[in-house]
RNA sequence: GGCCCCAUCGUCUAGCGGUUAGGACGCGGCCCUUUCACGGCUGAAACACGGGUUCGAUUCCCGUUGGGGUCACCA
């Protein structure tokens, strides 16, 4: 089963892969969420490995249950599901405390009767005098007999106070940092429940993950991560920390950046899973000139060393023309089911999927598709827009009436039939087929813009093509002469 | 502010000592054309700056500047 030789296969070691993604329930998945996820997968399945999913749920106050279902749905709906059912992080919570328990037991950790105000003070001291803050807290080496009674305390970690640390990071490369630096984070709360630096270690543990692929955000908290690592003498996982999305303006992705839910994407920007799928991959990540890339191309072609140091920006529009070109190669049948719900008409199934083929090529994203479709299912007479009406003079609508009386003749209802016709008509007047074209255009759509012509005509079919015309013709009494 | 990270067109990126610095989005022009799109061709557009190393730096090293991240009993 193991591969017989790839000894340059980056850091995927012996072991089999398993990644994971693990949003915090606190709000929707967002895109740089799901950016990370995106990596998670596409790791795990470049390597045949595992991607799982956790829930951290441990802070309960600010997980919510509706964001739980809208990041599993955006996951889902991204193809990004997890491979194993997903683990809550707090239904995991004794497990935690019993590892805190072990790490007291073995004198790692220790118990810290230290108040919030006792704690705030000492920074706000260290602040006023221009001080970094590292909190050296007197109960590290104070025995358990001197503990008052009765008094709440947090669990913290021993971290070393000399020497340095180092992670080899997939993305970052090789980062120091002295352990002076690293303070003696809390373990469990004063409630007993695990915070997530605990949680974390404990449950990719548990969880057997091998490659740890998160947003640069974390490589700060790495170095906590490793110190608990050691104290359980546990195996360290690879770290891959991915820079962050910004905004167009550079600044952390924010709301006004469109740092949306993926849901946003879906509903109200009608973007296709498969645009955002192929966005999302080339954000931060590139190979050669490839830009339009599918999902088992990426799978073959994934991999962490060509991930950016740097942060890279969203930019809508290219995600907008990437979806215009999914939108293009989409199955026709999907894409009507897409958007008829977004129709106010009463729509014909059959008709929109017949009609898709010439309106998908002009629609870069759902809400435009289902725009431009409306006209085929709206009652007569038809509501005209103000370019239509402008364009419908008299002379227009004299032309139309014309036109009414040439295509009432025809029998055959076809496109090149008609394109033949009304060629014909239009060197007969000795105009351009756009003279006919553009009038016609706006009696049978309401509006200067459609597919083409003669694709209209057809779609409309004989009889509703010929109603609209003559709905928009000068009376047939004034057209004498 | 301390610590850590980063730096190629406006944006996403290719490049891994010697290239006319390539592609894509966006922008301009032309073509196609019944409108709008699509498509094709084409133009403008980048190695942040200063020192080294080297025969030779976009590429390697150092510094400056700029940007970002992080400093909780949040995750």
């Amino acid at each position: 089963m193991a591969s017989a030789s790839a000894p340059s296969d980056e850091a995927a070691g012996g072991r089999g892969v398993v990644t994971r993604f693990a949003p915090s329930p606190t709000g929707y998945l967002h895109i740089g969420g799901a950016r990370t996820a995106l990596f998670n997968w596409l790791y795990a399945r470049h390597h045949g490995g595992k991607y799982l999913l956790r829930i951290e749920d441990t802070d309960r106050a600010r997980s919510t249950e509706p964001a739980i279902t809208a990041i599993f749905d955006g996951l889902d709906w991204l193809g990004l599901a997890g491979d194993e059912p997903p683990v809550f992080q707090f239904s995991r919570s004794e497990r935690h405390a019993e590892v805190a328990a072990q790490l007291l037991d073995t004198g790692k950790a220790y118990r810290c009767y230290l108040t919030p105000a006792e704690l705030t003070a000492r920074r706000e001291l260290a602040q006023a005098e221009k001080r970094p803050f590292r909190l050296a807290s007197e109960w590290r080496d104070r025995g358990a007999a001197d503990a008052p009674a009765d008094t709440p305390f947090v669990v913290r970690i021993k971290a070393p106070r000399d020497g340095e640390a180092v992670i080899d990071d997939l993305v970052q490369g090789q980062v120091t940092v002295s352990n002076a630096e690293i303070d003696d984070f809390v373990l469990l709360r004063s409630h007993g429940t695990p915070t997530y630096m605990l949680a974390v270690v404990v449950d990719d543990h548990d969880m057997g993950v091998t490659h740890v692929i998160r947003g640069d955000d974390h490589l700060n908290n790495a170095f906590r991560q490793l110190v608990l690592l050691r104290g359980m003498d546990w195996e360290v996982p690879t770290y891959a920390h991915v820079p962050l999305i910004h905004g167009s303006d550079g600044a952390k992705l924010s709301k006004r950046h469109g740092a949306l839910g993926v849901d946003a994407y879906r509903d109200d920007m009608g973007i296709l899973p498969e645009a955002l799928f192929n966005y999302l991959l080339r954000l931060g990540w590139g190979h050669g000139d490839d830009e339009i890339i599918s999902r088992d191309q990426a799978v073959e072609w994934f991999d962490i060393a060509h991930v950016g140091k740097g942060p890279s920006r969203f930019d809508l529009a290219k995600l907008q023309n990437l979806n215009g070109h999914y939108l293009r190669e989409a199955d026709d049948v999907r894409l009507a089911a897409l958007v008829a719900p977004l129709i106010a008409e009463t729509v014909d199934l059959p008709l929109l999927e017949r009609a898709m083929p010439v309106l998908k090529v002009r629609a870069k994203d759902v809400a435009e598709l289902a725009a431009s479709a409306a006209f085929l299912f709206r009652q007569r007479p038809l509501p005209l827009d103000e370019k239509a009406s402008g364009l419908l003079t008299t002379g227009a609508r004299d032309l139309l009436a014309r036109i009414h009386t040439r295509l009432d003749g025809q029998s055959d209802w076809t496109i090149d039939a008609l394109e033949a016709n009304l060629k014909a008509m239009a060197e007969d007047l000795g105009l351009g087929l756009g003279k006919l074209a553009q009038p016609l255009r706006a009696a049978l759509t309401g509006q200067t813009t459609s597919p083409g012509i003669f694709d209209v005509l057809v779609l409309l079919d004989r009889d509703e093509s010929l109603a609209r015309i003559a709905a928009q013709a000068m009376p047939a009494e004034q057209t004498q002469g």
